[in-house]
DNA sequence: AGCCTAAAGCTAATGCCATTAGCCTGGGTG
DNA sequence: CACCCAGGCTAATGGCATTAGCTTTAGGCT
């Protein structure tokens, strides 16, 4: 019986490509097991268990995240950046439901859980978005956390082909790009 | 052995409730069993499996919040009526997490899935709330879609508590319903 | 009042899954 | 070349969902 090789990184990837696949709800020891060509115990020299395993792919699906709205947003500001990050994560949660879906489950086990960072490069990056527009410091916070909403929102939703098919989403999802990128340019978008 | 008097809509209650408790990731048969006096084959006479008992707990949940909008919408229009139904859909999720989540979660399962007009009721409610505002026919579809995204997006982050503590969420809830309301007010949002 | 039946609860049994304990060996290190 | 430990394995435990089949209840009918 050759060696399979594998460290917490290999099942990790293992777990969310399955989790993606399949559904984070259906994830389980048996089918990453599976997966790896291993047995489900030998997956304990590795990762704690599956709740850290989903842990992990947590993590791994902010770092993404994070990572692709920080390329996305190369060079680009205004409306550009907006569309571009809007995109960015649309894109990534039609492609990766399941790492998606632990993200967002996910809640930071410590104060030092690298959770915390991962997921806070994204809000960076849509800190960023938002400098392209001349808000009021005092709303920039409120600014992001719609902005949040709103991009999680339609991206879960659309995932999950929660709208109905009668009217093409991507024509939608452009008109509310557009709607937020003229709120953001009124001046008195606050008030 | 006395009977417990069970039948599907007191277990489909029961398990809601304690779906808002635990979580609905932790729902099993065996704690609504436990919760109703009784053991967790008896279930069985009442619902098929945990699979058709969560999704009857879906369709409670888009019941409820179909009924709760449709009341909170009595008699107010434009940004009364916006304000209004934001907060009951984030109230109802933050008080109602299982029920809301099974209800994000779940999928018809044929064309006379009851799910359907329960889920549909809302989008009326909330297309009901537009109708205040004079929105381009054409365009209407696409601000109902980002209302619903858009509210469904800040409840599902608040609930999960997905938003830091420095500033008050409320006023940022407060905030963005203003930028929604001037927004649709503004003649050519749709462009 | 007394029977009779369908429903409602139960116990027992199956099979899957996560997880733990303890064995065995491959392959790099001295 | 022997050593040793990390990484894989098998066996065992306990919880869960689910099914089968038994028992009993409670209300309707005579």
């Amino acid at each position: 019986m050759p060696r399979a090789g594998l460290d917490a990184a290999t099942v990790t990837e293992a777990g969310a490509a399955l989790a993606d696949e399949i559904g984070l709800d259906r994830l389980s020891m048996s089918v990453v097991a599976e997966r790896l060509g291993v047995k489900p115990p030998s997956l304990y020299k590795h990762v704690d268990s599956l709740a850290t395993l989903t842990h992990r792919i947590a993590i791994l699906g902010a770092t993404e995240v994070g990572d692709e709205l920080r390329d996305a947003l190369q060079g680009v500001s205004g409306r550009a950046a907006l569309t571009a990050a809007a995109q960015t994560l649309r894109r990534y949660v039609k492609e990766h439901p399941g790492r998606y879906a632990a993200t967002t489950g996910a809640r930071p086990i410590g104060p030092d859980d690298p959770l915390v960072p991962a997921v806070e490069r994204t809000l960076t990056s849509l800190g960023a978005v938002l400098s392209g527009y001349e808000i009021d410091p005092a709303d920039t916070i409120h600014a992001l956390r719609m902005l949040r909403s709103i991009l999680h929102g339609f991206a879960t939703l659309d995932a999950a082909d929660g709208f109905q098919i009668d009217t093409d989403v991507d024509e939608s999802f452009a008109w509310m790009i557009g709607f937020i990128d003229h709120g953001l340019r009124t001046p008195a978008s606050g008030v």
